[in-house]
DNA sequence: AATGAATGAGCCTTCATTCAT
DNA sequence: GATGAATGAAGGCTCATTCAT
């Protein structure tokens, strides 16, 4: 039972049992007895590698962030049409929701922190957050014809990223109901075109005036 | 010194304390203990009224659905246009979320299990979802023309409570920063204004076709 | 082993057991658990009653401060010479010094206090010193013809506590080291004397100048 | 990467360190992890150089005390009288009290163990008083005019080291309460010649008899 | 009906120690 | 000789729950 690695490993063991628990459960409810046992280390190494929960929490979003999230390609939009990129925008959003796997760990971290935030990971947060504020601001300008943002821009951002993020935090088994479908990879494409037409139709409909 | 009523009123009282402490903390956070002390009552009462805090928690929800949310005036619509029925139905969502007082606080506790489904009150949940949502789905109904409910008439009522949900999700800091400036009752207005304008394009929009 | 009775005897086990065990080992060596095996409850118990270690500590100390040190006669000074006075406020000092039983036991508490300061009886400490401390000045005013307290007095009261505090920190075989013989109680009498006249004369030769 | 003298160095360097966080812990707030680090070495090589913490602490006394207390000039008294030996002798006990540097270290590792004495020492400790002791010893029987080490002598040795002992157990902000004023090498000083002054008056007292 | 007392299980953290290389 | 990795055994605290009255 006893391994001797040269740490990377265990470490590495460590972080992905983190990401995994702390998805599933949340800060709080994560505990770190489970986080050791699926990586099947010993409690006391989360103070040897991370110096206590909150540590492993922060190195744990740091390692997915990277790992499993910046690794997508960053939305290549050269040569879209502004109505192209917002369509384009909603869609990588909404992607995340169906995977269960690697990749989607990330989202069902970032929700988890969305849904309860511990204030642990501000830096990563704003890292992560910010860019992708910028370039949707940046579409919705473009969309608008204006070269400030004012509050009718901030306004359509926040009706479209809401319009995503509601779909990301509700439990899978109420949007179905709501649907009154199963959740499938076409609906989520569907579900996409759809706001995004709905959405460059209000943009349209709040910008002129 | 011991109070001997029929016990009525010490249920209550302890359901009365259970909204409030649930809606401030949620539901794991929220203790037993404190929620005796806010009562004044002894901690063994949760055992004996309801068995644990689950059934607290389940009974303190039909508690506040029925005493706190229910009397509400059933959003009063008669002679109204179904786009002034649309702006009517978001402004009344959005507006509990300055509501602090008895009134906001089922708000809260529905909050909170939004943001934390503890999965013990699917029933209540349902029954207290379902009016308001044929209201939304009628009202949308009329916009689009249509007579059976559709994939895009629910896609446009996603669309519509989502923005709403969103907003009332959101940590009140965060949407400041978002929105940069401070939450006020005039902001709230001009948000459901942008809401009901930005949607009525957008359902225009995905309803030709 | 369950015990159920009206809480007060229970405490009040668990105060004497916490006395017993901070006196023994000091309050960081000292353990909750070992204190509630001692006093036959379950640890939870501290937190029921006093919240937390530091409160165990705090009201065991208040608890034995009054059961086992106030109770003692407050030294019946009238009508002694201040020559007299002296001796018995040492000799006072002294006493505690072999007692074993209920009475050293707040003794013991103290002298660990003194020895690694928590800082969690500030007050308890003020109260207790302040006014032993003003006797001996008073005292030594006296024998010094002083109005004011000026440095001389405060070194003489620091020559003569600092005798006895020693005596009263050291270990016991240490002691018995250093004088060459069994600590008993004719020798802490001895003792007593020779730290009056000792002093005495010391008091008389610095106050002359 | 790895240093590989003989060990000599290594081992030194954690005597070194040990000495440091134990004058400045005490044994038991020291955790060898510190020490170690301190140290820049591998917290294994405790066990190694050592075997645990107590051998470390052990060695890590007669490290300091030969090196850095032994080397001390043995308070040079020729030709003082015996009244001028005495304030030497008072003055060489305090003057330790002030000092922060190298030399302070071993000081404050005994004061440590005058507090909380772990009963690991006896051997080196003995050795250590002893000598200070004899010298003590025989200035008081001159001055006392006695040839034969009595009772008297040893209660005069006690009133005197003990005088000296408190001032250099007692915390500094203590001191500073008791007399008034803050600490300052002048105070140290007049501190010494009360001492000095008031113990040689009580030397008298009691020896003429 | 109601209470105060008491329990047990779980959680996070710390630390001296030991293993394998 | 030296290291990094790993462990186990506490310790303090919290909390839902239950017991006895």
């Amino acid at each position: 039972m006893t391994l001797r690695d040269d740490g990377k490993e265990t470490r590495e063991r460590l972080l992905n049992a983190a990401c995994e628990v702390f998805a599933a459960k949340g800060y709080r409810d994560a505990t770190i007895a489970a986080i050791c046992k699926s990586a099947g280390v010993n409690v006391a190494l989360v103070n040897y590698y991370f110096g206590d929960k909150a540590g492993l929490y922060v190195e744990a979003w740091r390692y997915a962030f990277e790992k499993k999230c910046c690794g997508q390609n960053p939305l290549e939009m050269n040569g879209l049409s502004p109505e192209e990129q917002l369509h384009a925008y909603v869609l990588s959003m909404l992607e995340h929701f169906l995977d269960e796997g690697e990749q989607g760990q990330f989202t069902r971290l970032y929700l988890m922190e969305l849904a309860n935030p511990t204030g642990l990971i501000q830096d990563i947060w704003h890292g992560l957050i910010e860019p992708k504020r910028r370039s949707l601001i940046a579409i919705l300008c473009n969309l608008m014809g204006k070269r400030e943002v004012d509050e009718t821009v901030l306004f359509c951002e926040l009706s479209i990223i809401n319009q995503c993020r509601s779909l990301l935090t509700i439990r899978r088994e109420d949007l179905e109901y709501l649907l009154r479908q199963p959740l499938s990879k076409e609906l989520v494409h569907r579900l996409a075109e759809h706001i995004a037409r709905f959405s460059l139709a209000g943009i349209r409909a709040v910008s002129k005036e």
